[in-house]
RNA sequence: GGGAGAUUAGCUCAGCUGGGAGAGCAUCCGCCUUACAAGCGGGAGGUCAUAGGUUCGAGCCCUAUAUCUCCCACCA
């Protein structure tokens, strides 16, 4: 048996336990017939990621998961990987390249790739061994990338059977354009803020325009537009503007004449009640020119500069100097009626920032309400007929609310990172044939011209979208899909819920013809202690490693877990690690205090004890502590059940903390035989924290002795990670002394109170005379409120006559009297006593009424009206206690 | 504009299907009691945001109001 060093020092074995583990092999999943599943699949995290507290947390719920359901005997795997992240990964590179003084451009796809390839060499391994410096229990010979070879056929097969059902179409819509990473994204990626802008009011002129009406009002915030537009809508019933619809207006400073056309789509009330449309760079007005067949201007190049195409005298001008130039012409030209301060959501690119330029472009879209093969209905189904179960609801309420109103999803971006597009366009202008296929073709199939594939990738999202099933396997029918998928629960942040879970779940119902996952554990993120996102900019986030490095990892993880619930973030600390920190000392130092107890008393064969643990040989404290850790097995295998994960976690810390050590081992300190208990007890507070703090409790495991309970022998694993969780036991049920020993443990809490109160110095011995019906209990717990209350000489009786000068402590069984002679101020005591007989007949008073309460006795539920009487009695009890105890003072 | 959530001790938060308000930290008092001062024992501290309502009974359910947070939409 290995002894436990003096001090708490995770960084001692935190390291050496993990490596053990590994090399043990007990991450390593099999698929196992004989035993049910239990997988999750990891959230992966970018290579280009440092491990963050997000990480932190999101993963140490992921490991206390898969722990726990592993010492249930499930087969488990977690499935470990990383993200490509096309478009930010892309970003950090060419940033890098910058110090060479090398452009994407000078060396050209293969170029890049090949250094990307490179990059992730280098750094994309790093995120892993800090995932594991956390103590995570992931498979790591499994772990995949979004971009290997499985993953990459994965996504091929997908857009290629979604491209012949006709769910993936390309086509020519308005998007959002990131002018600064050059490519389009999604609506999702764009995020909206309120900023500061203006309202320019321009004349448009009529072209033919005479009388007292010759010009349009209109009203735009982004002026340099109007090179783009090609109508001024009005609405139908306008009267302002109904004899105009149809005539021609002159197009100021460009000369362009556009009409006036009718659209239910404008507002009479708001701005000028006319519209000028830009079909190319709004997407409202991209569909009033579908609707109109107008024709698209688009004005701008992909860095958003005015493109010579159609910018005339503005082209080279970057969007913002466009504004300014143009608004500046129109004033000269007398057209700028007003300009408005005005108040306005502007989209920002999620990446980097850069204000988004809707822009009408050629790109490739998921149709995601097909009239008849619709991938969001079915996704809305299966929560709706429970098949897939949110663990909290208001976030199934967020998702399904996404869902309803989803959009098309533009899936290509103008990126080289990235599973690149299968789809081959035939050079000949007169065929301009698309093939989708796999293998890149020869020549167009049709017309034998040559081809070229299509030069843009995916949206990163769409291989994570496959990632539960392509990682197991998928495109090929692997043993190991069929016994993992469905995989069980998916642990993610709230934030990415339309990003990555609603997508997982449309593609695993289109290809796997079932959920993802059954359960959907959603979690907070971690905010600073004033409540604020961590953020880079604001330099307020942590560092998981430093935290680990300080304090250890359990620390870090009981942090993370202990905070949570699932309804809110997790406000971050210092305060709270040293406190999870601290406990993890007092567990430390119980599992010393018991090598020291064993040390000498029993020898130890080979590393095993085996005592048994009879129920005939227990004491009443033992039933006690039995009694309590048997529920609280029942407790927190209930909350683990339910995702409660930081009740689960409270509730073994107080166990540990305030039954455990505080009541148990001081109560049985000079026993030796006490030893039996106090270790099975141990060990299974160690497995149900185990999942929590797998480091500190497999160190403290492995330097204890096995004990076998109630005649069940013990089969000792090695480690503490594939032993078997605790269950519930009826043979550990002891209601009874439980509750008759918590008598004991009340009165030497009142005891202990009241000589606080008094200044009574802790050293101090006092005699204890003890009034109560139960005299056996109190008589054998005569060494108990000598080592817990400082009190000897204890007598026991049915009644008992009051000592001179002594205190009095009334609880609901029990009267104490502790002669303490010169220290009683005989009228004080009078006085602390009349405050309680007060509330004591308050307190029965107040019982009373709701019991004579007809009201209360015939309508509320039988077991409630039993309890109010069990607890007059005990009031009761009280009450006569210390009108005795008055009245014997006053004598 | 629509929706969700929050509001409980000085701070961070628990409080299960309604049945006399809890923990940790901080604070105060007393203790180095040989497992632990990263600790032990004890105390103080709350008209559970406000106003109504339902009920025998409301921190919990309903309706308004206020403040805060977040999500969705994006009338140019």
């Amino acid at each position: 048996m290995k002894e436990l060093n003096k001090t708490y020092s995770p960084k001692d074995f935190e390291g050496r336990i993990y490596a053990e583990w590994e090399e043990k092999g007990y991450f390593r999943a099999v698929v196992d017939k004989s035993k049910k599943p239990y997988c999750i699949v990891i959230p992966p995290p970018n290579i280009t990621g440092q491990l963050h507290s997000g990480h932190a947390l999101n993963n140490t719920l992921q490991d206390i998961l898969i722990r726990w359901k592993r010492m249930q005997g499930y087969s488990t795997l977690w499935l470990p990987g990383t993200d490509h992240a096309s478009i930010a990964t892309e970003a950090k590179i060419v940033e890098s390249m910058k110090a060479d003084g090398v452009t994407k451009e000078d060396i050209g796809r293969d170029g890049f790739l090949k250094r990307a390839w490179e990059w992730k060499r280098i750094y994309g391994g790093t995120i892993v061994q800090q995932l594991k410096k956390l103590g995570s229990s992931c498979d790591w010979e499994r772990e995949r990338f979004t971009l290997d070879e499985g993953c990459s056929a994965a996504v091929q097969k997908v857009f290629i059977d979604l491209y012949n059902e006709g769910l993936i179409y390309r086509g020519e819509r308005v998007i959002n354009w990131c002018p600064n990473c050059r490519t389009s994204i999604s609506d999702i990626e764009c995020e909206y803020e309120e900023k500061d802008g203006f309202f320019w009011h321009i004349k448009y002129p009529l072209a033919d325009g005479a009388g007292q009406v010759d010009f349009i009002e209109v009203a735009t915030t982004r002026p340099e537009t109007m090179l783009g537009d090609t109508a001024v809508a009005v609405h139908p019933e306008d009267d302002r503007y109904k004899h105009l619809i149809g005539k021609m207006l002159l197009l100021p400073l460009t000369g362009r004449e556009i009409p006036v056309i009718a659209d239910e789509y404008v507002d009479k009330d708001f701005g000028t009640g006319a519209v000028k449309i830009t079909p190319a760079h709004d997407p409202n007005d991209f569909e009033v020119g579908m609707r109109h067949q107008l024709p698209l201007v688009n004005v701008m190049d992909d860095s958003a500069v005015i493109n010579a195409e159609n910018g005339g005298k503005y082209a080279g001008l970057e969007r913002y100097a466009a504004r300014k130039a143009i608004v500046a012409d129109l004033e000269a030209e007398g057209l700028l009626v007003k300009v408005e301060p005005h108040k306005h959501n502007v989209g920002g690119c999620q990446r980097c920032g850069v204000v988004v330029e809707p822009r009408a472009s050629l790109q490739w879209f998921v149709s995601m309400n097909h009239p008849e093969k619709s991938l969001s209905v079915p996704a809305m189904e299966v929560v709706r007929d429970g098949r897939l179960h949110w663990a909290a609801k208001r976030f199934e309420n967020v998702y399904m609310q996404w869902m309803e109103n989803i959009r098309d999803w533009c899936v290509s971006r103008q990126l080289w990172w990235g599973h690149r597009i299968p789809a081959y366009y035939c050079l000949n202008s007169g065929c301009e044939h698309v093939t989708v296929t796999e293998t890149a073709p020869e020549a167009c199939p049709k017309c034998g011209a040559k081809v070229v594939q299509d030069e843009d990738t995916l949206d990163t999202w769409f291989s994570s979208a496959l990632w539960p099933f392509s990682t197991l396997g998928f495109p090929e029918k692997t043993p190991e899909l069929e016994y993992f998928y469905p995989t069980n629960v998916i642990v993610t942040g709230y934030d990415i819920i339309p990003f990555w879970v609603a997508r997982m779940i449309f593609t695993g119902l289109k290809f796997m013809d079932d959920v993802p996952y059954r359960d959907v554990f959603i979690h907070g993120l971690v905010r600073d202690e004033q409540g604020r996102k961590m953020s880079k900019s604001l330099g307020n986030g942590i560092d998981p490693l430093d935290v680990i490095d300080k304090y250890g990892a359990d620390a870090l993880r009981m942090t993370m877990v202990f905070g949570v619930s699932q309804d809110s973030d997790v406000r971050w600390s210092e305060n709270k690690v040293t406190a999870s920190r601290n406990f993890a000392n007092k567990l430390w130092n119980a599992a010393r205090f018991i090598q020291m107890k064993i040390d000498g008393q029993l020898t130890i064969d080979n590393g095993q004890l085996t005592v048994a643990l009879e129920s005939e040989s227990l004491q009443i404290e033992d039933k006690w502590v039995l009694s309590k850790f048997n529920r609280l097995v029942r407790e927190v295998t209930a909350n683990l059940d339910g995702y409660d994960l930081g009740v689960a976690a409270g509730k073994v810390h107080d166990f540990i903390w305030g039954v455990y050590c505080d009541w148990y081992i001081e109560l049985v300190k000079s026993r030796t035989d006490s030893i039996p208990v106090l270790l099975y007890v141990m060990d299974g507070m160690l497995k149900l924290l185990h999942p929590f703090m797998p480091f500190i409790t497999e160190e403290i495991w492995q330097a204890m002795p096995r004990v076998s309970v109630l005649g069940c022998d013990y089969d000792p694993p090695e480690s503490i990670m594939v032993s078997r969780f605790p269950e519930y036991s009826e043979h550990l049920d002891f209601a009874e002394a439980e509750a008759d020993f918590d008598k004991v443990v009340e009165l030497i809490s009142a005891i202990r109170a009241r000589r606080s109160e008094m200044n009574v110095p802790p050293g101090k011995r006092v005699s204890l005379k003890i009034e109560a019906a139960d005299l056996r209990l109190f008589e054998s717990s005569a060494d108990f409120f000598e080592k817990l209350a400082g009190c000897i000489n204890l007598e026991v009786g049915e009644t008992v006559i009051p000592p001179e000068d002594s205190v009095i402590i009334v609880t609901p069984s029990a009267r104490a009297f502790l002669p303490m002679g010169e220290l009683i101020d005989k009228a004080k005591e009078i006085e602390r006593l009349e405050k309680e007989l007060d509330k004591a007949r308050k307190d029965v008073e107040f019982i009373s009424k709701k019991l004579s309460n007809t009201g209360f006795v015939t309508k509320a539920p039988a077991q409630q009206v039993e309890n109010e009487r069990a607890k007059l009695a005990k009031a009761q009890e009280k009450l006569s206690g210390i009108e005795k105890s008055l009245e014997g003072f006053r004598k």
